[in-house]
Order: C-alpha cells, then structure tokens, then sequence
DNA sequence: ATAAACCCTAAACCTAACTTTATGTCAAGG
DNA sequence: CCTTGACATAAAGTTAGGTTTAGGGTTTAT
C-alpha cells in the first residue's frame, strides 16, 4: 500500500495530478483511511493503464469509462476488448502518419543540407524525384502520397 | 492566386483557423488587395510546412519563427536545417514510443481475448511471460521496458 | 437595388488537462 | 508548545490552439 507521496515518486507524477485523476473518477474504489487516500496494487496497475491509454490519444473522460468497466467485473470483458481494439487500430493509423511527417522531415533535412552547399534554392527549387538520391526520393514520394 | 475560402477547401482547414495562422505571423510577407488576403504559392507550401510541423509536434510559436528565417533568405539555412534536424529525432523517438504503447495495447487484445474465453482472469492474473504465446510474449515484453 | 455570398477585425469564448492558491487537519520531532 | 511536513478540499488560474460572435465592407446574380 502507498500513499499519494509515494505514488507520486514512482511514477514521477505530481500529487496535483493523481488528485485530479482521482477526482475525475479513475480510481472508483479508491480506499481511504481517516480521509487519506490508500494506493493499492489495483490503483497502481490503474496508472500504468492510464499511461498506456494517455499515449494512445485516448481522452480522461473515456478512461474513466474503462476504469468503471474494470469495477463492473467479468460481463464487461467484451466492451473491454472492443476499446482496447479500436485504441489499437487508431494507434497503428498514427504510427503510419508518423512515419510520413518523418520522410517529410527526412526530405528537408537533405533540402537545406544542398541549399547551404549551393547557396541558394535556384537548383533545388525546381527538382524533380528521379533528380534526387534514391533514399532521398523514397521518402519524398512516401510524405507526398 | 487563392482567396482564403478557396485555402480553406483546398486544406479542409476552417478559414477561422488560417486567419488564426496569419495573426500569429505564419505567413510573414503575405500580400492583400484592398485588406483582402492574397494567398499566393508561397503561402500555399508554408500550409504544407506548418500541417508538417505541427504534426511533428511542433508550436505555433516555433513554426513561427521558422517561418521568419525563410522570409529571412539563404543566410538561415543552418538553422532551417538544425530545426528540420531536431525534428527528425524527436519523430524517431515519438514512433518508438508509438510502438510501445501499440505492443501494450496488442497484449491488453490477446488478454481480454483470453479472459472471455475463460470467464475470469483468475488464470491470466498470474500469468508468466513464458507461458504466452510467441507473439504476444514479445509485444509484452517490448511493452514493459 | 437588394439579397446572397464573400471578405474583414477585434474580442470574447471554449476545451482539456492540469496547476496553483487558499485554507485546514493531523502526527512526529525538538 | 510549536513548527515542519504530509495529507486533504474547493475553487480559481493557466495554456495552446483554436472557434464564435458582433459588427462592417464589397461583389455578384437576379
């Protein structure tokens, strides 16, 4: 068992942020003793989650959502399943975007790599892809698709 | 030569938000007719910059400033390219972290997967990584460093 | 010539996810 | 006893990135 202090050093959180987490309903049964909160094994395996679904571009009020399935027991494994699946598809959607935005980004820094050896952008400027190193337009036409 | 409605279908981006660009000085040197905004080639690639940018996680504040050495001439390429540069490893790290969160969200599919099959996790709660299929045991693994 | 469909600005408003502030309780140490 | 430090709450403040509103001007089709 942790107190909030605690938690707070292992997950290099801010008290005031798993207050607010608590507040918004992401540890629905939350123990506490005289008022004060006890962080359990459960609530910290709920912070992990937390993180997880965080990066995953997933909203407080919709993990809060989830957190109240997790409460509900077994009969809510489907609904569980379903979030878990669309958080996956979503996130392999925005692993490939990435990686567009990074040959987009690869294309520049090779860019302005030859506009300082030229000087200027008179050459660069109207360049064609099968002008450019192979790596170079390969990223090219994956960024313009 | 477009008129900001006519930007504004090209990018399905709300003319709200290109004038927003323009008032936080994304588009230094953009000409107007009698007060009505001329968005000319120029400005048309700065909107695939700033879409670039800002998808890489990017400020407006610093997209700004990008655009400032552009308007500046060849003797900000070094920065232009430092920025480009910088960008780059902060996607290459975004799309690692992407990776970890997808290998999480993989693991938490097959774990749900298996809870409903089982009708509790009663089995799963203490399950070993040894004791996971292949796949998945290399998803949680990846997901757990 | 008048209504619709554009364009403009300034300023107020919005939302999510926190953070800060003001105030108070309680236990331990000097 | 009294100060320090960790806990608590409620409510106000913050930030980024827009959006909405209120008030006008101009151009175009009927």
């Amino acid at each position: 068992m942790y107190t909030i202090g605690q938690v707070s050093q292992l997950f290099e959180l801010p008290v005031s942020t798993l207050r607010y987490y608590d507040k918004e309903g992401l540890f629905p049964d939350m123990k506490r003793v005289s008022g004060i909160r006890q962080f359990d094994e459960k609530e910290v395996e709920a912070i992990r989650v937390i993180e997880c679904l965080k990066k995953s571009g997933m909203e407080i009020k919709d993990i809060k959502q989830f957190m109240e399935w997790c409460a509900q027991g077994p009969q809510t494994y489907p609904q569980r399943r379903e979030l878990f699946l669309k958080r996956k598809a979503y996130v392999e959607a925005e692993i490939e975007r990435m990686q567009q935005v990074l040959d987009m980004l690869i294309f520049k820094c090779w860019y302005y790599g030859e506009a300082m050896r030229d000087g200027d952008e008179t050459r660069l400027q109207p360049i064609k892809p099968e002008d450019m190193p192979e790596r170079i337009r390969q990223a090219y036409e994956n960024a313009h698709r």
